[in-house]
DNA sequence: TGTACATCAGTGAACGCGCGTTCACTGATGTAC
DNA sequence: TGTACATCAGTGAACGCGCGTTCACTGATGTAC
């Protein structure tokens, strides 16, 4: 199961031409042989490194997730108080996918697709180790009642729901939409759904 | 341009079929074979009221979405109250979607998928068109200051984004998320993030 | 340092399956006089 | 009330396109002695 460097980097390659592809053309219009179009590899040697189609979308989703979380949540945590780290936690997220639009927007669209459930439990279990450090950090603000009690999977919602809704009619050019005012706004807004006020 | 009854009731056994099929195998997956055995017609008959399999499923969700709002925002904005509005608001979206699991499902599945490029222009104007009321409602009560100053499209993005992540998580399954306990807390979590405090 | 062998990386023409769509047709319903 | 015609509703075998995948192969890199 050894790799060599040179496979490495084509998996990088792949990978890259992946995220372009599947955000112009779709996860489901484009095809195995414009990606092998735009990687500059064959056919085969896709199949060799990933096996079938599907497994190119799902390593992209991963990499993807983990460039956003580790950026958002190492950011979120670092903060002392209730406040910032949640409005940081919000405003990360937003202004994450403002720099890597077609991330998010792969994001958005493989979470959503019926990709999902052949992997769910591999990508639920990925998914709670990048959010692992953020639960213990809530934990904390929770118990110094900063923070509201709510299970860690309704903080989520209530947290990232906002955000990712926003990001999903953001990245839809949806009219009415102004990025400015929702990254002004939407920290401020979140934050008051989970303050524990005295 | 005329239409029999006859073939009003067949465009509706055809929608209650796409329904099934397309919760059941997948917006994608599911084939237009498929639906024809399910809704007991030929394929010809398919193509003759509809022109194309992507014109089906839009059908399918200019319905889904009908019913979805017709429902919600009449519970919400026969509210007097701004907070038992946006109460209601946020629970009626839960309940109907969980009275509706297939149609909530078909419609978060559609939304995010490529088709909605498509018909982008005409699906903004017809949930405009759904959801005006509510944004009337809105209106007044931002007027009387029971609610903070929120553009229309942020409004929505703080009430219904935490909604409509519980419910996608929900139907997908997620572990840790109890229906009941989100029908309890995140109605009152929403009202905060949007209640204007004297 | 050289040789032999094993494994990894990469190729691309060919295949076959199944999908959406078409089309020439029959039958049912509505309309005009 | 009957007849002739037009339009709507419905049929399903056939088509052709393009997709994901395979496979027998060559070349590159690593390893053992």
């Amino acid at each position: 199961m050894g790799k060599q460097e040179r496979g490495i980097q084509t998996i990088q390659r792949v990978l890259d031409a992946a995220l372009v592809c599947f955000t112009s053309r779709g996860v489901y219009a484009a095809t195995i042989h414009e990606l092998a179009d735009e990687a500059n590899v064959s056919i085969g040697s896709l199949y060799h490194h990933f096996g079938s189609r599907d497994r190119i979308a799902l390593a992209l989703y991963c990499r993807c997730q983990e460039q956003l979380w580790a950026n958002v949540v190492a950011a979120a945590i670092e903060q002392r108080e209730g406040r910032t780290g949640v409005r940081q936690l919000v405003r990360g997220y937003l202004t994450w996918a403002a720099d890597n639009r077609d991330a998010a927007r792969f994001i958005h669209q493989f979470a959503q697709s019926e990709f999902v459930g052949r992997w769910q439990s591999e990508l639920g279990a990925f998914h709670d180790r990048l959010l692992a450090p953020l639960f213990e950090w809530l934990a904390a603000r929770v118990k110094s009642r900063e923070i509201v009690e709510l299970s860690p999977a309704l903080f989520e919602v209530v947290v990232l729901g906002p955000a990712s809704e926003f990001v999903r009619r953001w990245l839809s050019d949806t009219p009415g939409l102004d990025f400015e005012q929702g990254a002004r706004e939407l920290p401020e807004a979140v934050w008051r759904s989970v303050a524990r006020n005295p």
